[in-house]
RNA sequence: GCGCGCUUAGCUCAGUGGUAGAGCACAUCCUUCACACGGAUGGGGUCGCAGGUUCGAACCCUGCAGCGCGCACCA
């Protein structure tokens, strides 16, 4: 044991202990246990992620929760898998088929390509599946689950067929946004909003029935005016209500559109009038409907202009095309002005291009169990932390729109509906098929192809990825129509956490489905992790390079030391900002409790000295207090936890540790543990370290589970073939005894220590062992501690003496053990003292000033509370006294 | 425009009415037999601004400013 490296090495331990966790079969739940249920599911990664640090705090807090829970006496299952993530995985995919093969998924038909994705993901998707390993995560691998695994599948099909059935989706033709790169369109949610930097182009039409008369309107997309089917007004506005009902001529390709008046349009915005393009805009599209306006496509599914009547625009890139329409506006003389604007635009989350509002044929979802999903956060049933989230979940409960689930991709769950051939045929395609031309024979909605296969034709869309996650925490479980123990057992599940991000995406829909699907809530409490930035505030990201790769800094670390370090910082509300120096004090932090238990270990060479049991009683001050303050840490711990403060169990488990374990209690009890020590000293001392470390290894475990782990096993607190990790927290406290005396002592002599030390430091003697103190009026107990004393101030001698008289201008502090002098003999230099006693004396008449203002004032004495008012008159004493003091010594050295 | 949050030491953040805190950074001292990934000591803050409530405000209320986020609109 004395041959332990002196500095901690985390990495062959966390390997170490990870697979000993795994061979022991310890992440693994048990349905048929008679222990309480506890359960997690992991917020299912995206099988092509690469683990960043929002997974390690995310993970973390979880395998944090579920260790906890263990040691509770809980039967945990903390649910695994990853999700097909649809567009993110077609696109690299198809990227990589791309650059190394040169071929585009069409290439190889929809078959072949879903062949070379699933070869893709055998090969490559497991990869932050490994990564959470290397964290410490304690998930039942044995149940990993994926979303396009057969048995999740069914669920996705066997839902959509149900909220079918119930009338809940349609096919429609409908404005959705549509991702030109990708090909598909997307839900809202998915849409994100951009402020831009864009130009806003004022041009004139002219009135069909008064050849040079104009109307001018302003737009920032002059390329889809080819589009306009008509202009709008407000009603309201008196500049245009003689122009309302008549037509003006569009410049491309010619044609009349009427003018028409609708409230939509705001009178204040560029010139009060609206070019309507019902077919590339949300808002026109509605007024377009209102007014029974033709609706004209002129653009590509990507992005391409198509207007066969304006060749010189028809098959350019939207962007070209907008240049090239300003140009000719230009030369038609129509073009008024340009002018900067600032607006926003919405963008691809995915692709990261400007979506274009498209009118397509997609599917439809009305959400189910709206109101019950709304009801269970507002009345507590779903507890979110923190709570300001759920107001932005009401908010948006409350704004609904209906859900478009279909999208035009390969990869994912293709929607469980068939076309009669010959209908579909008939229809030419899957474009034209309104759910109005069809009979009921002449679709079938169904999880199976219908029997007669050969005569249908299958929807080709894919399902929303979300339409799978939504299903998470039941269809994990359990399989369709499967009476499952699991789902009895750990459904609903206990926690959620993840990021307040998808609670749109995510949350509120598990929600809804647990209650549509599941019988109920799908779980009880929801925490929101905070964002993760750099130090200069930004969020973390590959393009900007500022985002740390955890795999390095396990590396660097240990995984012990990424996780402790990053919950020290991670705050309840606000985001976290990011520095690597707090997984350095993690580590340093690992090492500090590394080199505690390597310090007992080379004090006790042959181990084993110290099993006997505890008699409390006989235990000096410093090991009654240490035990106490354990107890009061497992205290804190118990409520923090309650409230899922993580910051701040890893604060008070830190503290512990190095301010009162190491700092105070290890400095106090070295005498007991050298040679010259009695046996039932060293026994005792022992004894209290192995009582108060083991206890301590146990409620550190969730935050750092591999060191733990090791120094239980090293220091014989576990025994052979056990893990810390599966034993029981114990209820009962460590303490036994009547401690309140003992810590009285304790912390007079750590304070009295400290006192002292900054008296040696103040006179400059700071590293000399031969300064001797004298206490005078000390309490008789301090005897027996004296040498305790000494050894924490560095002193050579500390003498109790009570008929003292201290020479002229020798330096003193008055302490809780009594005045303390620092006899010096001539060492002081006693012009520099009489300054520092001035400045001392200085301060402290402010003090003193403060106290007297606060009792001299008759309000304060008559209605703050009594103790209050005690509390400060003490205060006064206490600096009236050292006042007096300090004018003795510099009176005496004058 | 509506809503939510934040503003405390150089930095990152705790602090729910009673003497302003931690870690890091900084300065001085110490390689003393657990740990220099360490120990000791110290300097550093009119708690964003302005009002109000209160005997007393970093904390409660109002207003303002700055920053961030969400929703809606944006021709």
């Amino acid at each position: 044991m004395s041959e332990l490296p002196k500095a901690y090495e985390p990495q062959a331990v966390e390997a170490k202990w990870y697979a000993a966790w795994m061979d022991g079969k310890c992440f693994e739940a048990d349905p048929k246990s008679a222990k309480d249920g506890y359960s997690i599911v992991i917020p299912p990664p995206n099988v092509t992620g690469i683990l960043h640090l929002g997974h390690v705090l995310n993970n973390a807090l979880q395998d944090i929760l579920a260790r906890r829970a263990r040691q509770q006496g809980k039967e945990v299952l903390w649910l695994p898998g990853t999700d097909h993530a649809g567009i993110a995985t077609q696109t690299k995919v198809e990227r990589q088929l791309r650059d190394e093969q040169g071929v585009g998924r069409r290439d190889l038909g929809r078959d072949e390509f879903l062949k070379r994705v699933w070869e893709w993901k055998e090969k490559h998707g497991g990869i932050i599946i490994q990564q959470l390993k290397r964290l410490g995560c304690s998930c039942d691998w044995s149940r990993e689950r994926f979303t396009m695994d057969a048995a999740y599948s069914k669920w996705v099909s066997q839902v959509f067929v149900d909220l079918f059935k119930q009338g809940l989706i349609h096919r429609g033709k409908r404005m959705v946004n549509w991702c030109p790169v990708s090909l598909t369109a997307l839900s809202d949610e998915e849409v994100i909003m951009t402020p831009q930097r864009s130009k806003l182009y004022t041009m004139k039409y002219e009135l069909a029935d008064a050849p040079g008369e104009y109307i001018e309107i302003a737009t920032t997309r002059p390329e889809t005016l080819m589009g306009d089917s008509a202009v709008a007004v407000n009603p309201k506005d008196p500049r245009y209500t003689k122009h309302v009902g008549r037509m003006v001529k569009r410049p491309f390709p010619p044609a009349d559109i009427p003018i028409i008046a609708d409230e939509h349009v705001d009178l204040e915005f560029g010139t009060g009038a609206l070019k309507i393009t019902p077919a590339h805009d949300k808002a026109d599209f509605d007024i377009g409907m209102r007014h029974g306006l033709e609706i004209i496509d002129v653009l590509h599914p990507d992005g391409r202009v198509h207007c066969p009547a304006c060749p010189e625009l028809d098959g350019l890139d939207r962007f070209v095309a907008r240049k090239k329409a300003v140009a000719k506006l230009e030369a038609m003389g129509l073009l008024l002005k340009v002018e900067e604007y600032d607006n926003n635009v919405g963008f691809s989350e995915r692709a990261h291009v400007p979506i274009e509002p498209r009118i397509s044929m997609q599917w439809f979802l009305k959400y189910p169990c709206v109101q019950q999903a709304a009801d269970a956060v507002a009345n507590g049933d779903i507890k979110f932390r923190p709570e300001r989230w759920a107001k932005t979940y009401a908010h948006w409960m409350e704004n609904l729109q209906d859900w478009c689930i279909s999208r035009q991709l390969w990869w994912g769950h293709q929607i469980p509906v068939w076309y009669r051939k010959d209908k579909f045929e008939a229809l030419r395609g899957a474009e034209a098929l309104d759910m109005h031309d069809l009979t009921a024979g002449d679709i079938h909605v169904g999880v199976d192809a219908p029997a007669d296969g050969a005569n249908w034709v299958r929807d080709e869309d894919v399902m929303d990825t979300w339409f799978s996650s939504w299903l998470w925490p039941f269809a994990t479980m359990t399989e369709v129509g499967e009476a499952s123990q699991t789902l009895q057992k750990f459904y609903p599940t206990s926690d959620l956490v993840t990021g307040p991000d998808i609670i749109f995406f995510w949350v509120a829909r598990m929600i809804m489905a647990g209650f549509q699907f599941a019988g109920g809530l799908p779980f009880k409490n929801v925490y929101f992790t905070t964002i993760i930035r750099d130090l200069q505030g930004r969020k973390m990201s590959k393009s900007l390079g500022n985002s740390p790769d955890p795999i390095d800094l396990m590396e660097k670390y240990g995984a012990d030391g990424l996780r402790f370090g990053l919950m020290r910082i991670a705050p309840v509300g606000s985001d976290v900002r990011f520095d690597e120096a707090s997984v350095e004090e993690g580590r340093n932090f690992a090492n500090k409790l590394y080199n505690a238990c390597r310090f007992r270990q080379m004090a006790d060479e042959g181990g084993e000295a110290s099993r006997a049991p505890l008699t409390q009683d006989k235990l000096p001050p410093y090991h009654l207090d240490i035990i106490a303050k354990l107890d009061a840490l497992a205290a804190g711990l118990e409520e923090s936890y309650g409230e899922y403060r993580f910051g701040e169990i890893a604060q008070r488990l830190y503290e512990f540790l190095w301010s009162e374990f190491c700092d105070k209690f290890l400095e106090a009890v070295k005498l007991d543990l050298r040679d010259s020590a009695t046996a039932d000293a060293r026994a005792a001392t022992l004894g209290t370290f192995d009582a108060v470390m083991s206890r301590y290894l146990q409620l550190m475990s969730p935050y750092m589970p591999h060191i733990t782990e090791e120094l239980s096993a090293r220091m014989g607190y576990v025994g052979e073939g056990e893990f810390l990790m599966q034993q029981q927290l114990p209820a009962a406290p460590l303490l036994t005894v009547d401690a309140s005396a003992a810590q009285a002592r304790a912390a007079a002599v750590y304070e009295a220590a400290s006192r002292m030390r900054n008296l040696k430091a103040e006179y400059k003697m700071g590293s000399r062992k031969d300064v001797r103190f004298v206490i005078k009026s000390a309490p008789a107990w301090l005897a027996e501690e004296s040498k305790v004393l000494a050894l924490l101030v560095g002193a050579g001698e500390i003498i109790l003496d009570g008929a003292y008289v201290a020479t002229k201008g020798t330096p003193a502090a008055v302490t809780p053990l009594g005045e303390t002098y620092m006899p010096l003999e001539g060492l002081i230099d006693v012009a520099a003292e009489r300054v520092r006693l001035t400045k001392e004396i200085e301060r402290i008449e402010l003090e003193v000033k403060k106290c007297q203002g606060k009792l001299g004032n008759a309000s304060f004495v008559e209605r703050a509370p009594p103790e209050v008012v005690v509390q400060e008159t003490a205060r006064l004493a206490d600096w009236h006294a050292k006042l007096q003091q300090l004018g003795e010594m510099l009176a005496a050295l004058t």
